[in-house]
DNA sequence: TTGTATGCGTTATCAA
DNA sequence: TTGATAACGCATACAA
C-alpha cells in the first residue's frame, strides 16, 4: 500500500498537477485496471464484487480520481458532446433555445459545444468541421436555410442532426419548430376581428422556413378572411433585424399608405416597424397596429407593449435535444418533426383602426 | 445506412460511416504515419519535404481526412476546449459576454463548452467536474461569488481560470470586469446634477463583487456630493431579478417615501423598480428618477427609456478570453485584472425632481 | 468475478 | 528528412 500518504489528495510519486488515472486507482485498491474500469462505469458496475467495488470506489475518492472523458471518447468513439450552432447568440431569440438544449443535454450527462455562424457559410463550415473533428456525437442547428448544402451533405453522411426553430426543404431531418402558420393565422384573425382590412406583412427572408411559412400563412389567412393582399402589401425584409424591418416598413407604407395594420415577420422586424412609424409620425396603435412574432424577452415592456405571437423557445430547445438523444439511442428511428403550439399574446400595439373601414361601394 | 457504396469520397474498405485516419492518409500517400502527422500539423509542417507534403495533403483531401481532436487531446493532454460557466444564459447580461468569449476563442481555434449553473453550488460543482473530466484547457467563470470555495480550490490546484463580469475576494485570479465604481459614481453625479438630494439605492446581492462595489461606490459618491444616506435609503435585493427589484423598491419607498431618485443595482432591478413605481402610482421620471446598470439590450425601447450605465459586455468576454489564452501560453504570467470603462447613458427615466430641493433651513 | 491483452488515433522520441 | 516505436487513459473481448 501507500507509504506515508502525502497530506491529502495527492497521489504518490506523480507530479502534483497530474490527474490520477485508472491505473493509480487500481494500484491503490490492489486490483487490475480492468476491474477498476468496470467498477467506475455505471453500466458494468454490477460485474464486480460488492466488496471490491467499495474498495475501488474508496480508493478513487481518496485519490480524487476523475475519469478522463477524452481517453474514454477515443476508445468508445462517443464523446457525450453535442455541437450547437446558432446564427448569433446575442439575438434574443436564441438564448432561451440554447438554454433549453443545455438543460436537456446536461440531464443526460452531455456537454454542449457552442458556436456562432453569423449566417455566414464559411464560418458555419469551419465551425461545423471543428466540432466534427472533436467527434461531437451529434448536432443541433438553429441555422438552417431552406436549401442548405452543408446541412444536406451532413444529413446524407448520416451525421446525427436535429434542427431547431427553422427547418429545411426536402430533407428528412428531425426538427422542433414553433407553429409558424398557426401563429400567423391568429395574428391576422386578431387584426381582422378588430376591424382591420388593409393589413400588410413585413416578411422575413424567404430562404428561411420561418420567413416563407409565415408569409404563406399570412396570404392564406387574409384570403380566408376575404381580405385583399394587393401588390406592395407584402414586403420581404433582407434579414430578421430591426433595421431591415424599419426599411421594409417604409417601403410598405410608401406603396400602401392606407395600411392600418402590419404583421411583422418577427419581433425585431416589428421593432423596426415601430421605429419607422415613429419617424413617419404615425401613431401605434392609434393609426397603425403592429403584431410581432416570437414574444422575445421584454417586448412587453416597450412602448407600446408589443402584441406578438408567443413561441415556447425554451421548450423548443428541450424538444430538439430530446429528439437528438433519441436519435443517438436509436439511429434508425424515424425523423420526427415536432411542431410546438404558438399563441397570440395581445398587448398594446394593436387596436381597432382609427377610421372605420371604408364604406364606399 | 445505404447498402450501395457511397458515391464519392469513400475510403477503400472501411465501413461507410467511418472517418479516415492518419494511417489511411499515410498509406494513400505512400509514407509513414508519423510523416503524415508532421505534414498535417502546422507546427511541424516545415520538417517535411515540400514534395511529400503536397502528396500527403493531396491524399488527405482525396480521403476527406479530418484530424481526430479526441485522439490528439489524449496524446498531447491539451484539448483546445474552454469551459464557460454562466449563471443563466437567458439573463440578457450574458449572451453578449459569451459571444465575446466564443469570438475570441474561435479565432484561435478553441471550442467553447457552455454550461449554466443557476447560481446553484451543486449544479456548478457538477458542471465544473464534467468539463474538467473533459480536460478543458481552462475555464472562464461568470459565476464568481466574493467567497467561492469551488473557485478557490480550483485556483489553488492551478487550474487555468479567468473571471468575467464578477470578481472574487482575496484571490489572485485574472479577471475582466466593468468599472462598477466609476459607473455608479457617474450615476450619482448625474442625479445630483439634476438637483436630486434624496437618492436611494437598490443594491445587488452583497456576496457578489458587483453588488458590493456598486453599493460602496454609491455611498462614497453620495458622501462626496454631501448628500445624506439615511437608514432605509439603501435596500439590498435578494437577487439580480425584476421581482427582487420590485420588492426592494417598495421597501425603499416605504422607509423613505420622499425619495426622488433611485440608483438600481442593475437593469433588471431597475425594471422591477419601474413596476413598483407604476403600482404605487408614482410617475417615472416625473416623481421618481431611476438609473439602471449594464445597458442591456432593448432597455432603450422600454417606457420610459432607461437611463443606465453602459458596460461593454462583448468586449468583457473578448478580454476574458484573451486573458485565458495568454495564461495558457504562459502559465506563470501574473494575474492581470482588467477593468473596462463604464459610461452613463442618459435616457428618459431620469429628470429633475418635481419639487425643488427643500429650501427650509 | 477478475485478470490479460489489445487497440482507439495521434504525437513525441529516437534512429536511420 | 523520414521511419519505427511507444505511449496517452480507457474499455472490452477473451481467458482464467
Amino acid at each position: 500500500m501507500s507509504e506515508h500518504p502525502p497530506p491529502a489528495g495527492a497521489w504518490g510519486s506523480r507530479s502534483a498537477s497530474q490527474s490520477p488515472t485508472l491505473a493509480d486507482v487500481a494500484r491503490e485498491a490492489g486490483v487490475h485496471k480492468a476491474t477498476a474500469s468496470r467498477a467506475m462505469n455505471p453500466l458494468t458496475r454490477d460485474q464486480v464484487n460488492a466488496d471490491t467495488f467499495r474498495r475501488i470506489l474508496h480508493a478513487a475518492e481518496r485519490l480524487g480520481y476523475v475519469p478522463n472523458t477524452v481517453a474514454r471518447g477515443l476508445r468508445t468513439n462517443r464523446t457525450a458532446a453535442i455541437g450547437v450552432l446558432v446564427p448569433d447568440l446575442t439575438n434574443p431569440l436564441f438564448p432561451p433555445i440554447v438554454r433549453g438544449i443545455t438543460d436537456r443535454l446536461a440531464a443526460d450527462g452531455y456537454t454542449t459545444l457552442l458556436a456562432n455562424t453569423d449566417n455566414d457559410d464559411e464560418q458555419e463550415r469551419a465551425q461545423f468541421a471543428a466540432l466534427e473533428s472533436r467527434r461531437a456525437d451529434g448536432f443541433i442547428l438553429a441555422t438552417a436555410r431552406r436549401e442548405h448544402r452543408l446541412l444536406a451533405r451532413a444529413a446524407e453522411r448520416g451525421v446525427p442532426l436535429v434542427l431547431v426553430n427553422r427547418t429545411v426543404d426536402d430533407l428528412d431531418v428531425p426538427s422542433a419548430v414553433g407553429d409558424d402558420a398557426a401563429g400567423t393565422t391568429q395574428a391576422v384573425a386578431h387584426l381582422a376581428a378588430l376591424g382591420h382590412r388593409r393589413i400588410g406583412h413585413l416578411a422575413g427572408p424567404q430562404d428561411l422556413s420561418t420567413g416563407l411559412t409565415r408569409q404563406r400563412a399570412f396570404r392564406h389567412a387574409m384570403d380566408g378572411a376575404s381580405l385583399p393582399v394587393p401588390p406592395g402589401a407584402v414586403v420581404t425584409c433582407t434579414g430578421y433585424t430591426e433595421d431591415a424591418g424599419r426599411l421594409a416598413c417604409r417601403r410598405l407604407l410608401d406603396a400602401r399608405p392606407d395600411t392600418t395594420a402590419i404583421v411583422a415577420g418577427n419581433d425585431l422586424i416589428a421593432l423596426g416597424a415601430l421605429t419607422a412609424l415613429a419617424e413617419l409620425g404615425r401613431g401605434c396603435p392609434a393609426e397603425v397596429s403592429v403584431v410581432g412574432f416570437n414574444d422575445m424577452a421584454f417586448v412587453d415592456k416597450i412602448r407600446p407593449p408589443l402584441t406578438t405571437v408567443h413561441v415556447p423557445h425554451h421548450e423548443l430547445g428541450v424538444q430538439a435535444a430530446q429528439l437528438l438523444l433519441e436519435r443517438l439511442h436509436d439511429p434508425h428511428a424515424v425523423a420526427k418533426k415536432i411542431l410546438l403550439p404558438a399563441r397570440l399574446v395581445v398587448r398594446g400595439s394593436t387596436a381597432p383602426p382609427a377610421t372605420a373601414p371604408s364604406a364606399s361601394p
